[in-house]
DNA sequence: GCCGTCGGTGCGAACGTTCGTTCGGTTCGA
DNA sequence: TCGAACCGAACGAACGTTCGCACCGACGGC
């Protein structure tokens, strides 16, 4: 029976990992560049058995289903992005620290695994029962810990909490669709920027003008 | 021979309109809800000529082939928000004035005519070959103006203007994901709260610290 | 040490369905 | 009577998935 867990898939993986786990972790990484490049419902498995150099029906020893296979894709990619933000954002940094350290993580996860970090953004609800709960779910804990880190600023009055992390996630999700390695800064330096912008805003107000009558 | 050129499809369809003209407004109408529902790819036409009620034979008078169909809402929902932005943003209104104009602009078309919007936002580069490229250049045009107007803000010299404008579209366009109109503030609130944001920061120094020295 | 078989792995070929598109023809107002 | 509008039926291709079988290293009985 094929696999319900999936465990390696990033980068060198585990030398405790069994032959299957080795095999499934580089199918779900071709299925994610394939899925990252031409969309989920746009990519067939015959795209992928050619890719990884697999037959047809050798890949559904792997997974049961196409459906399957994007939720492991986007399961691994998941746990991924919420254990490394987790571990980045321990509850007694200060609120500030702790926004700059949760960004600086989400950006050095989605940049490092970027396919990964595509399928999740883009591939959004387009699975469907037991699947979409789980996936649901994960995007539920990641929103949960992202407000309770901005909620825990001192937002102006007039902003709603849900208004800024829906705005914040923005500013995150969308680089997937314009950065350029070669051309744009790093986690790094990106992270930076957009905390600037997310804590003070892209022109605080100026040095000595009056505020400026509305 | 079909239509190059798309001419009514929102709302209530100018009285001047052709027969012609307005079945085919009616016709992307339903293309960008089905669209927007369920994806590019994974929508059929079939589902098109159940939707409105047409044969699939039939369909093909108003359009040469699936890709002219996004391509033609796509064309147009670009049309729309490009226009109304210019429209909104005369180049002698003061920065921030303009920058606030031109996010009410886009929240406003964007809210107004979702289904659309979610399209060209989440159907971006599945065009391929002249229709892309006219998109692309619809895309470019609607960039080269935020960028005029972020650039004239006095942006901080650390603050890349690219990863401004391109944070500021994360923001507006991410808001297709998670807006639902009974919970969350309409156009003109949301862009206010956004402006703000972008602006001032969700945590704008505290009100009579020091400058925080650096 | 050898043999038999057994499960994990993999494949070629095919299943039935659905896809985008086209063909040939009918209807009907001008 | 002509052309625009429309449709039923079909085309070939591609889809997700399954069937039946081959290969092969592991392992227990003799």
């Amino acid at each position: 029976m094929p696999a319900a867990f999936a465990a390696a898939a990033f980068a060198p993986a585990p030398p405790d990992a069994t032959p299957f786990d080795r095999r499934l972790g580089e199918i779900l990484h071709a299925a994610a560049e394939l899925f990252a490049e031409h969309g989920y419902a746009a990519t067939s498995i015959r795209d992928l058995s050619r890719r990884c150099g697999a037959s047809l029906a050798g890949l559904y020893h792997y997974f049961h289903s196409k459906q399957e296979l994007l939720f492991l894709v986007q399961r691994h990619a998941f746990q991924t992005v919420i254990s490394a933000a987790r571990a980045a954002t321990p509850p007694e940094l200060p609120p500030e620290a702790r926004l700059r350290a949760f960004v600086a993580s989400h950006l050095e996860t989605f940049l490092a695994h970027r396919p990964w970090m595509t399928v999740l953004t883009h591939e959004d609800e387009v699975l469907s029962g037991d699947y979409l709960r789980a996936i649901a779910a994960l995007k539920h804990d990641y929103y949960q810990l992202a407000r309770e880190i901005v909620t825990a600023l001192p937002l102006p009055p007039t902003l709603a909490p849900r208004v800024a992390v829906m705005s914040l996630f923005g500013m995150l999700n969308w680089i997937y669709t314009w950065h350029q390695p070669k051309r744009d800064p790093g986690a790094t330096a990106l992270a930076e920027q957009i905390c600037a912008i997310f804590l003070r805003g892209a022109a605080p107000t100026a040095r000595r003008r009056r505020p400026a009558q509305s």
